[in-house]
DNA sequence: TGAAATGTTGGGGCG
DNA sequence: ACGCCCCAACATTTC
């Protein structure tokens, strides 16, 4: 009789490079079963990421079928699936790296405690983060609220080594049953808008490699002064693969610290900067669980912000008549993800032009975004709106036409996702119209709109109204 | 990881 | 030569 297996219970870990987990359980060298659940809490994800992570999960399944291992699917709560195959399998321990985000630790707590009951090992790893979020601690033993502080503690601490991949998997005598990935059809929300967005995705451990790889062999040299100019290729692109883990941070971290070391690359520090500012929004996200679903300053819960409207729909549409805003917003919707800069412009219209609470556009963003992560979405929308910690004050209003002057000269990105303002658009700007619901009704063809609202107004509206909370 | 209003300074045209 | 005005350029303040 061998050695009874082990559960390998990926989430966001689909990758081999750079695993504590994984080596963690190589290490005992008994038979490992790689196990991917689709449970409730996965299910409720918007339809981007949802679709997304269904292409992240058959890379990763290939990747292990080139070890002679595979990846067991099974669907229902997490606890019961996990429960059954330890049944079928005799397996003795579930391990798993893990999450933050307070759905998944509610999900996370659970599970364990029930496979304790049960008698059964339960092992929860890091690996998702360069520290886990209670080791940074200021002097006197708090947590950071403030990102700069954060970023100085963060900088001096060593991040623990990236793994290599394993070169193989020990296997189970017999392999049990999986489901069939197609059969969840986890893009079913996508509707026509999976075939537009598809070529955009950059999906699986290879490809994240790949483009680290890429990106420090050259952009990131120019990375602080390019990356804010939406048009240009300046940015490693690499968020679509640390959500779902493709890629470790920790990789990216060391990669990123060669560069600086090596290039001298001022580039390279601002690009670790941005690491840290994912790191930052897992630190928030932990400290202060409350930052997904209220008001981090709870004096923002009593503002007098609009809720979903009409002027809202018209913002997800992409049509709100300045252009800037309506090409970010239709990048998002064809590519999946947006530039980090047309987030903050976008945000800002929202929150402040529209008085709309940044719930409504967190949410828009979590349908959308093909990089969606429950902390960095969070946190960025609490910046905007001035509702978060170290964020932007309320009365920092972008200005979309001034930010489209600085940031994109020319307007290439504005009519590289706007086709009404193109004689001749390309493919990304059609794309939108291919994607978009029927029942928007859209066609390229109709006149760009006007200005849904004057920028002077509006930035007069939401001023008054930050003036009236403080009277 | 703002924008706009307001204040200050200094050069140059001009009587 | 001088004071005055204008205004661009920059700095500071305010929201």
């Amino acid at each position: 009789m061998t050695d009874a297996p082990l559960i390998l219970w990926f989430r966001r870990d689909l990758r081999l490079d750079d695993h504590p987990m994984l080596q963690a359980a190589l290490a005992t060298g008994r038979p490992l079963i790689p196990l991917f659940i689709l449970d409730p809490e996965t299910e409720a994800q918007g339809a981007a990421p949802k679709w997304r992570l269904g292409l992240s999960v058959a890379a990763f399944a290939a990747a292990l079928e080139t070890l002679g291992s595979r990846l067991v699917l099974r669907r229902g709560a997490a606890l019961d699936v996990l429960a059954a195959l330890v049944a079928e399998t005799g397996a003795t321990a579930v391990h798993w790296s893990r999450l933050y985000d307070p759905v998944a630790v509610a999900r996370d707590t659970r599970v364990k405690a029930g496979l304790k009951a049960a008698g059964l090992e339960a092992v929860s790893h890091a690996g998702h983060l360069l520290h886990e979020p209670w080791t940074v601690t200021t002097g006197q033993g708090g947590f950071y609220r403030v990102f700069t502080p954060f970023w100085r503690a963060v900088r001096g601490v060593p991040v623990a080594p990236a793994l290599a991949a394993p070169s193989r998997i020990p296997v189970p005598d017999l392999w049990p049953a999986s489901e069939r990935l197609g059969d969840w059809r986890l893009g079913a929300a996508m509707n026509r808008g999976a075939a537009v967005v598809l070529p955009y995705q950059e999906v699986g451990e290879a490809a994240a490699l790949d483009k680290l790889a890429r990106f420090l062999a050259g952009p990131v040299a120019g990375y602080a002064t390019r990356r804010d100019f939406a048009a240009e290729a300046a940015t490693s692109g690499l968020s679509e693969n640390l959500t779902y883990g493709e890629i470790g941070a920790r990789r990216v971290w060391h990669g990123g610290w060669r560069a600086m070391e090596e290039a001298g690359a001022a580039g390279a520090e601002t690009f670790l900067k941005e690491l840290v500012w994912r790191e930052f929004a897992y630190h928030l996200i932990h400290h202060t669980p409350h930052i997904t679903t209220a008001s981090w300053r709870p004096e923002w819960d009593d503002f007098a912000w609009r809720g979903d409207s009409r002027d809202a729909e018209i913002w997800r549409r992409g049509m709100t008549g300045e252009p800037f805003v309506d090409a970010a917003m239709r990048e998002m919707f064809v590519t999946g993800r947006m530039h980090n800069r047309a987030r903050m412009i976008v945000g800002s219209y929202l929150t402040k032009h529209l008085l709309t609470h940044w719930k409504v556009g967190a949410d828009w963003f979590a349908e959308c975004l093909t990089d969606w992560d429950p902390a960095s979405n969070a946190m960025g929308w609490q910046w905007v709106a001035g509702s978060g910690p170290d964020s932007a004050p309320f009365f920092r209003v972008f200005n979309p036409a001034t930010q489209a002057e600085k940031f994109d000269p020319g307007a290439v990105y504005r009519r590289r996702f706007i086709a009404e303002l193109s004689p001749d658009p390309g493919p990304a700007a059609l794309g939108f119209f291919a994607a978009a619901p029927r029942s928007w009704n859209l066609d390229p063809k109709r006149p760009y709109p006007a200005p849904m609202i004057d920028l002077a107004e509006g930035r007069r509206r939401a001023l008054a109204a930050y003036a009236q909370r403080n009277a």
